[in-house]
DNA sequence: AAGATGGGACAGCCATATTGACGTATCTTG
DNA sequence: CAAGATACGTCAATATGGCTGTCCCATCTT
């Protein structure tokens, strides 16, 4: 195992001592970059009574508008239940709305009503506006790298669905 | 720190940093690869009956011994009672200790108990796999990318602090 | 016709966060 | 030294966003 089980740390700079240094600084930089950056739309959101979860699913939708519902439990990881809920505030709230798939009867497609586009543009403005400036400071060939760790990231029975997302735009 | 251009990279950067499109990416991006690194730990903190709030605590201080709780509350940016819970939980189950600051004796100084250094350890392997692999696939010039990106995301009242972090190991 | 699939809904529970108020020990400062 | 600030703890109530289990209906597939 690459971790010792005391507190005892490698006096030179070993293999082992710089790996887990570097580790360390990601798992950091993640969980610091990844909060401050959904921190960015918390006003906005408090502001219609929505929370996080609720713009996680508004900003998919926006992202593939006549999205199926199963698609979207797909990438959000969540159970039925739990996106049922949301997706009602979100309908109440009139953001969004579904049609009745002409494929498949069955399903219920699922897009952003104008306001949703609005309120979505909206909060996603937040956010470009942090990234943004992030990728400026870093510059382009960082911003290549960042995509490239991230993607490493993303088991191989995921990645299809993310790259779905990536090919329309 | 200059990265050469010369690497040949698959979907590059494009000049233009405020396109939409490069936002929505590392939006999507971080998100996944959040969640997924989350996520691998989740089973193994499930073993012992804990969450996700208990391993932030866990990890920053193993990271940082002897961090007093003020310090701990501004790098996790929650309130002190949602802190004490989790605090709380992980005394219970003979994972972290208290001493009383000898500088100030009002602070009450973290650190991890034998067991919960092994404990965290055991956590941090399974990050340290997934991250370690993902630098591996990208390479080291994406590393250094990726941390810049990142730290970019950091608003500057905290940056002191997640450097703080980092200058120790 | 039978079964699989997409979606909806009810009930209850858990983890993690919040605000507000209050108490105690200790340090700092006028 | 007294007064106030600070570090920490704790009680109570509440919100959010997850979860499991169960049952239902409509529609597609075989």
């Amino acid at each position: 195992m690459a971790v010792p089980s005391s507190v005892s740390v490698p006096p030179t700079a070993s293999p082992l001592f710089l790996r887990e240094h570097e580790v360390r600084r990601g798992v950091e930089l993640l969980f610091f970059g990844y909060t401050r950056l959904t921190r960015a739309i918390d006003d906005g959101l408090a502001e219609h009574g929505l929370g996080r979860a609720h713009h996680r699913a508004l900003y998919f939708i926006a992202r593939q508008p006549d999205l199926p519902i199963s698609a979207l439990l797909k990438i959000l990881a969540i159970t039925k239940q739990s996106l049922g809920r949301v997706l009602n505030d979100l309908a109440d709230k009139g953001l969004v709305e579904t049609r009745t798939g002409n494929v498949d009867r069955r399903q219920k497609l699922l897009r952003l009503t104008p306001e949703g586009v609005k309120f979505e543009a909206q909060l996603f403005e937040a956010l470009r506006s942090s990234l943004a400036s992030a990728y400026a400071a870093a510059g382009q060939e960082s911003v290549t790298g960042f995509w490239r760790v991230l993607e490493g990231l993303i088991p191989a029975e995921d990645k299809a669905m993310v790259i779905a997302l990536q090919k329309d735009i």
